[in-house]
DNA sequence: CTTGACTCTGAAGCGTACTGCAGGGTTTAG
DNA sequence: CTAAACCCTGCAGTACGCTTCAGAGTCAAG
């Protein structure tokens, strides 16, 4: 037999043990059957199973609802499912538009740095957000506002990070005054 | 003067008082001044930090991390911050590559659905996603498991929302197994 | 001046997703 | 046979991000 006990699953879906346990008391793994001792003795398939629960969550999905989509596999309520379904979809679908909004900034901003990192800042969306909001947020110090995005380490960088880390942070905090719903 | 008290800020910024309250006890808004009475009297801008926050949430910084942000903004510690930049960085490209890879399948899958619903399924690629599952993970029932992924509900559905919810649900299964790290 | 809506502080509670520990029993390598 | 490594149950603790509550004071309309 190859099945597999919790340690050897665990290190197989790359969890800790107790995840899994955990993941059993809350219905994700279904209880698998035991070794005359009580070890539980799980099926190749387990792991599969806990894969598919960590790339739900990295989508977003809550441990419910991946609960909820397994659930269907066994002829689960269909009700509550498609709830799910639905809105999560939408979800999916705002989350997406967000994060294409905020590629399309990142993509600028290497653009400008492999142009030519310091110098005018006209026609450079990314600072001119940063003003803006440093011009909506103020009132404590504005030290350092008037640095260039991708100059502060000098030189033109072609990759993100090469620019200076303080200028990334920045970058950051500019982008999410960016990308608004 | 059109300062705000707590109960306007709450409006103006969508969000709960007790969540400003929260806020400032964090750290991530300033306490602001004080009426006689020991009322909060909040400037404008107040709003437009409290919409940064927000929006940081929204593309997954933590509080914390969103508290260093504007910690930057006023000369706080830049090994800290330095820290944050370039690990979420990672984390957020990451992301838009899982996202990117979804929607791609999620364009398959219209098209598909546009396509034509039910029939053959050789060169579908999410239906071979569901069987693939299926084969790994069941020893639970594979009822359902031999219909068509967009052919449930009849018909050709030109749009996601028009596929049976069902299907829907399937679809967003095979798409966590095939959106792989 | 009263009444109702609003605000204050401090502390407790909640939902999500783990993580660790105590106090046992089991398996396996040497 | 023994010691290390592994597993069991049950329950407590943690981190995050709020949310509610108690008990008291403040403000604004009628």
């Amino acid at each position: 037999m190859n099945a597999l006990n919790i340690g050897q699953l665990a290190k197989a879906s790359e969890t800790g043990i107790e995840t899994i346990r955990f993941y059993e008391r809350h219905g994700l793994m279904p209880e698998p059957t035991r070794a005359a001792s009580g070890y539980h003795r799980y099926p190749r398939a387990a792991a599969k199973r806990m894969h598919f629960i960590q790339r739900a969550k990295r989508l977003g999905f809550t441990l419910n609802e991946t609960a909820s989509l397994l659930r269907l596999e066994e002829g689960g309520n269909r009700t509550e499912t498609k709830t799910i379904a639905s809105t999560k979809l939408e979800e999916i679908e705002s989350r997406i538009a967000d994060l294409q909004r905020m590629r399309k900034r990142l993509r600028e901003l290497t653009q400008h740095c492999s142009d030519q990192g310091s110098g005018s800042r006209a026609g450079y969306p990314i600072t001119a957000a940063l003003n803006d909001r440093d011009a909506q947020m103020s009132e404590q110090t504005r030290a350092g506002a008037t640095d260039p995005v991708c100059g502060i380490s000098g030189g033109s960088p072609s990759r993100l990070e090469e620019c200076d880390s303080l200028a990334v942070i920045r970058l950051i905090s500019a982008i999410i005054f960016y990308v608004r719903k």
